[in-house]
DNA sequence: TGTATTTTGACCATCTTTGACTAATGGTTA
DNA sequence: TAACCATTAGTCAAAGATGGTCAAAATACA
């Protein structure tokens, strides 16, 4: 294991277990390992990254933390994954998540409430801005719905 | 737990347990929790606001008290109809929304999945815009979202 | 040798804790 | 009753405790 990294990376990843998560001290871990706390996150950043199933929540101030949770592998979450990698991508019309959502719906993965709340929540009303970043701004917080949503289950 | 704030208010929340209201030594308590009398007002302040539900009257001198209520709601559609025209007003921030809906969900106008997308949907990272817009934008889709929520009759 | 990755550090943002000073209230005393 | 005192609570700003960002420097790798 040539760098630092590396290990926390490992660090990490033993911790965890088999817990679907871990809760860490960025300011300890840097001291365990002897490094910069920047370095913890960089790790996080090169390593623990949603392609590769983790995403992460931290608050600052005392009692801080930093909780890196394992996106599980159920078919739910790996169709929610294809969704988030194909269809959507870097720009979503209001019509095109509509689609989606129905989809979704059907298949029981988000309720006809849940449905209506991010169509209002992501509408061409709410989102009032210039078309050109509109669809821009959708792909982007409706690709984070569906990432939590896979967290959530 | 890492912080005694967080310890105070689930205290404080316990000892309400089912009441609608609870009152508090702002001295005791600090003595209890070993800190300093200002941080039981810390505590108040940033954890039983009014946008989560809660009112605050209190005396000083002998005999004084922190007399903390829960404001029910009798009536969700007048109660959402106060956020949407007078509470949120044209700019909203992310941390006050959190705060809203955590009254919300435990008034059970939301459930928690629900808030958890609402909070995803309009997020400082979802709505990856210029500050100065953000607010506002936010303020336009959650009272959008608010008059979704509100049941017909 | 040139590029990619890792390591470090300076500076920033946010949340918590503490303490000095202030304000109000009720009882006691002159 | 007025002045005074003890007992509370309130305010606010500084200090402390975390984590975040970014870019330069160092190192590894091809």
């Amino acid at each position: 294991m040539a760098n630092i990294s590396e290990s926390i990376e490992q660090f990490i990843i033993a911790t965890m277990g088999d817990n679907d998560y871990v809760e860490i001290s960025r300011n300890s871990l840097a001291e365990y390992f002897s490094c910069a706390p920047s370095q913890i996150n960089y790790v996080l950043d090169t390593r623990f990254t949603v392609d590769r199933g983790y995403v992460k929540e931290s608050r600052r101030g005392g009692g801080g933390f930093i909780k890196i949770s394992k996106i599980k592998n159920t078919d739910t979450n790996a169709y929610l994954n294809g969704l988030i990698l194909e269809s959507v991508g870097d720009e979503l019309s209001a019509k095109r998540m509509l689609q989606i959502l129905d989809k979704l719906v059907s298949d029981n993965i988000v309720t006809d409430k849940e449905s209506v709340i991010i169509v209002t929540a992501l509408s061409d009303d709410s989102l009032s801005m210039p078309f050109t970043i509109k669809d821009k701004i959708r792909a982007k917080a409706f690709k984070n719905i569906l990432l939590k949503l896979m967290v959530k289950e």
